[in-house]
DNA sequence: GGGGTTGGCTAATGCTGTTAGCCTCTGGCT
DNA sequence: AGCCAGAGGCTAACAGCATTAGCCAACCCC
């Protein structure tokens, strides 16, 4: 519950601006009060990583069912986009990477890629051109919301516009075989 | 020259792990004088993000100079991506997005995205169609990069390989002119 | 009804950014 | 030569945050 309210308060001050003494306010409760739930602010944040990427890999999840190909991807590409614009916090502690001997947080940091490469399966895409394809996606989407979420994009053109224009251009390429 | 030791240790220690005692240390010096060169912890962060917008910026136009086309946009993600590699603190800093009334920063930000229009005017790109173009190549890029910096990719496929295969991907779509 | 567990509290410690106030060196002006 | 202003260092002190120690009330189970 106090990792729940964490990730709820990182999307209102930002993932970095979470701190003891401010969720222990949220909580209406002591900053050492918060001790008996959390080893420590480090162990809160991994917390919150954890159960972000799990939510968000639900979210990706639930926007493909009952899609394939083509439109399977667009789907998952505006879930993701949508849901990172609405938990800027819980995007940020999604980005941070697991420690390597961390079995939970390397498992749920597994599981947003597992949807995209089961969704890359009905395409056709197989092996190692589907751990390119895969990798091309997640970077893309991964970058373009990443930039547009810290408000990185200056010019005026229409960003729903550029971002359907990538994943469209990145669609094609794929159903172009290559080398 | 603060600000600049202060970049050498970003890489080293990474951007978050930059501090007034660590620096003040380096530079063989007590904390407190830090102070006769920079506002404030803030302000050396803010100087280093600038300062790495231009090298990065000086790098990316110096590896596509005398090159157009597909070629020129191999040499700016090939040059990209190096640099993120070999300074990992600076790469950080530069994606700290600048605050919206921060004339110099926004200057700054803005150098590498300049390079990048300037090899895609040479595509035959105006426009939307280069602002969309410009906007999907500098996400897939900065995607890549970031996942690949902070070892987000787990499986064993060759990573040079994925990578040429993102950017010929959307190359590829690129000349592909769409609606 | 007693005892352990849960979950709160105050007090205290350490680390980091920051400010105040002081001192020394140096370089140009008279 | 003497002066003096500014640059750049220092120590001492303070504030905010994470964290620990130690204490205490409520609750639950037997």
């Amino acid at each position: 519950m106090v990792v729940a309210a964490g990730a709820d308060l990182a999307d209102e001050v930002g993932f970095a601006g979470v701190s003891m003494g401010l969720l222990a306010e949220r909580l209406g409760v002591r900053t050492p009060s918060l001790y008996k739930h959390v080893d420590s602010l480090e162990a809160l944040r991994r917390g919150i990583s954890i159960q972000s990427k799990h939510e968000l890999a639900g979210t990706l999840a639930r926007a493909a069912v009952g899609r394939s190909g083509p439109d399977a991807v667009h789907a998952f590409a505006g879930a993701y986009r949508r849901w990172v614009l609405d938990h800027p916090g819980r995007h940020t502690a999604t980005v941070r990477a697991p420690a390597p001997d961390d079995e939970e947080d390397l498992a749920a940091a597994g599981a947003p890629v597992q949807v995209l490469f089961d969704i890359l399966a009905g395409f056709g895409l197989r092996d190692a051109r589907a751990i390119d394809a895969a990798r091309a996606l997640r970077s893309a989407i991964h970058g373009f919301t990443d930039i547009e979420s810290s408000g990185g994009f200056g010019l005026p053109r229409n960003i729903d516009r550029s971002y359907r224009f990538l994943i469209d251009t990145l669609i094609t390429g794929l159903q172009t075989d290559q080398p």
